[in-house]
DNA sequence: CACTATTGTGTAATCGGTTACATGTAATTT
DNA sequence: AAATTACATGTAACCGATTACACAATAGTG
């Protein structure tokens, strides 16, 4: 491997000027420039990012926090966040914390001696202590779809609370008379949000009781089970909100399995807008925007590694209504 | 941030007892580990890893190659190699390859230019050249489900071909008369073997015709497309055997859609073994051992940064038929 | 007891860059 | 013509570790 010092002595210059012009900032005549660039072209040079990173300039690296890339929602997550780093030439380190929080200190301690530029938190389980102890570092951190209550850091967020009652608006319109929640983990900021929206727009009817809610956690399977539980406590049931496609996806699953048809009995209302065609009938969501999301927190991150003013302002996006078969008013 | 310097000052020793005593390795007294363990408790020191880096040691950090996270097989294969690499305290970067051969080289010399350890590559549009840069800067190379023929490359994949058996005869035994096959991109090695396998199988109850296959992508809507058409040509097909589990949901979809009943009119079996349980009926599948073969391709790479002696074989993964409902005999 | 191994430690070079500072020349100002 | 200012380059310190090598003390051996 070529290094900086060999590229030097070839062209005839110090390192000093090739560092210069490697970088484009002071002068640089330009026969020295040109006599670099065919150093280079010939002896086929990349500096050495580690290096450069030791001489403090950054890693270019950011990490992505989430709990479980398996869950189909994280992945348009770190899709959106690659997308944008690779654009801007920074690259992303995945990790998995299995909502984990010993895992998770863990991977703070290996990503601070690895000396990573930024952290994207989507993992709902993160301290307050360990994002302290991250700036503490001054390495910058984005939250994206939670919030640290009282804590310094800028959360993106989209406006469960509206999409919660988007959803309940959506089922209301589509003609639905009794519509139950299976709402997601109650330590999870947006999830409580979207309930807060269900319980909104439903107690304007009138027709709002407790025993609507179910309590899940977020997974396929727990929908599953709940959509069971409300199907014997309320047999009339015509609509269903849940707080995730995921738990949507296993609601409808229960639904069919007891003959009940999907959206002809009972219409169905996901979150979140992931992509899921497989699902016979295709979901009705409320849909982030996920993708602009990521974007937007690697934006902020890069923002703040290069800190550049800015408002240190948290974000709320606004959730779309995305109507599929699911919810479809039959024709009667 | 403390420094190593900082430690040897405070606990009286110099630079060098400290890194012989982090490393392990060399002489260091009873006293003088104390005395450093105190220090860098004291100090809360870390060893910082860029410098590490640089100082010859290698950065413990692999990159995972994919095409697109978006794509469910996917992730699953980054979970497998994240775990592994974790667990050995390794560091796992991601990259979207989204199958474009540019974004692939830049990505390529990016990743050389953070001397990252190894690579493992789930991507099926890598070039040989790509590679063979790669193996000039020695950082070593595993490919997952994929090939390349004629290069000296560690790959590891399942039996394809073995597994294409598999989901033809159990479409057979399960009674199936006339079964249509959607094959994957024909530029993919286990694609290829999936179809081989299929007519290897298919071929010997004499009802094979080159009419039964139709060419597709490895997605939902390319499995739905390619459903449709079967259904055209052999409006009497009752077993469909899609390369993917993506595809087969697909063709899930449009026999649902055409009204016919999935297993009881046409039975589906996917390959992968990717985990689907929002899909009514659940899919049967030829199950890749995905885990075992992301925990291999860690496994691997290490040896290879390591040069641990070891016979430089690919391997063959045993495949699993895993029976669902698209699959269940009816009972007449 | 002299001689070799073993144990323990420190000095300084090295990894491959960045950058503050010194120095020198050419172009502008005054 | 003298004083600035802009341009161009090189020297050497530094980033924070690892490690070859030299040296000293202690233990073991014949």
């Amino acid at each position: 491997m070529a290094t900086i010092k060999d590229v030097s002595k070839l062209a005839g210059v110090s390192v000093a000027t090739v560092s210069r012009f490697l970088n484009k900032n002071g002068y640089v005549s330009k026969e020295a420039a040109q006599a670099i660039t065919e150093v280079i072209e010939k002896l086929n040079y990349r500096p050495n990012n580690i290096a450069r990173s030791l001489a403090g300039k950054k890693t270019a690296t950011v990490a992505l926090m989430v709990p479980d890339i398996l869950n189909p929602f994280f992945p348009e997550i770190a899709r959106a966040v690659e997308d944008a780093a690779h654009e801007i030439g920074y690259t992303v380190m995945l990790c998995n914390t299995d909502n984990d929080a010993d895992k998770e200190a863990k991977y703070i301690e290996t990503l601070i001696q690895k000396q990573i530029d930024g952290l994207i938190i989507s993992s709902y389980t993160i301290k307050p202590e360990q994002v302290a102890k991250l700036q503490k570092h001054s390495i910058p951190v984005v939250l994206m779809d939670n919030a640290l209550p009282g804590q310094d850091i800028i959360s993106l967020l989209s406006d469960n609370r509206e999409g919660g009652i988007a959803a309940t608006k959506h089922l209301i319109a589509q003609g639905c008379k009794k519509i139950v929640h299976i709402c997601g983990p109650m330590h999870i900021t947006s999830s409580r949000e979207r309930t807060l929206g269900y319980e909104d727009a439903y107690k304007k009817t009138g027709q709002f009781m407790p025993s609507l809610i179910t309590y899940s956690d977020f997974t396929v399977k727990g929908g599953y089970d709940s959509m069971k539980g409300l199907l014997e406590a309320h047999p009339d049931l015509d609509g269903v909100f849940a707080s995730n496609d995921l738990m949507a996806a296993g609601a409808v699953k229960a639904l069919i399995e007891r003959g009940i048809t999907v959206p002809d009995d009972v219409k169905v209302i996901g979150f979140d807008g992931i992509h899921m065609e497989m699902m016979i009938p295709e979901l009705s969501t409320i849909a982030q925007p996920i993708y602009e999301i990521g974007k937007t927190a690697m934006e902020y991150v890069v923002a703040l590694i290069n800190q550049e003013p800015m408002e240190k302002k948290s974000r709320l996006f606004d959730v779309e209504l995305i109507e599929k078969q699911s919810t479809k008013k039959v024709s009667s």
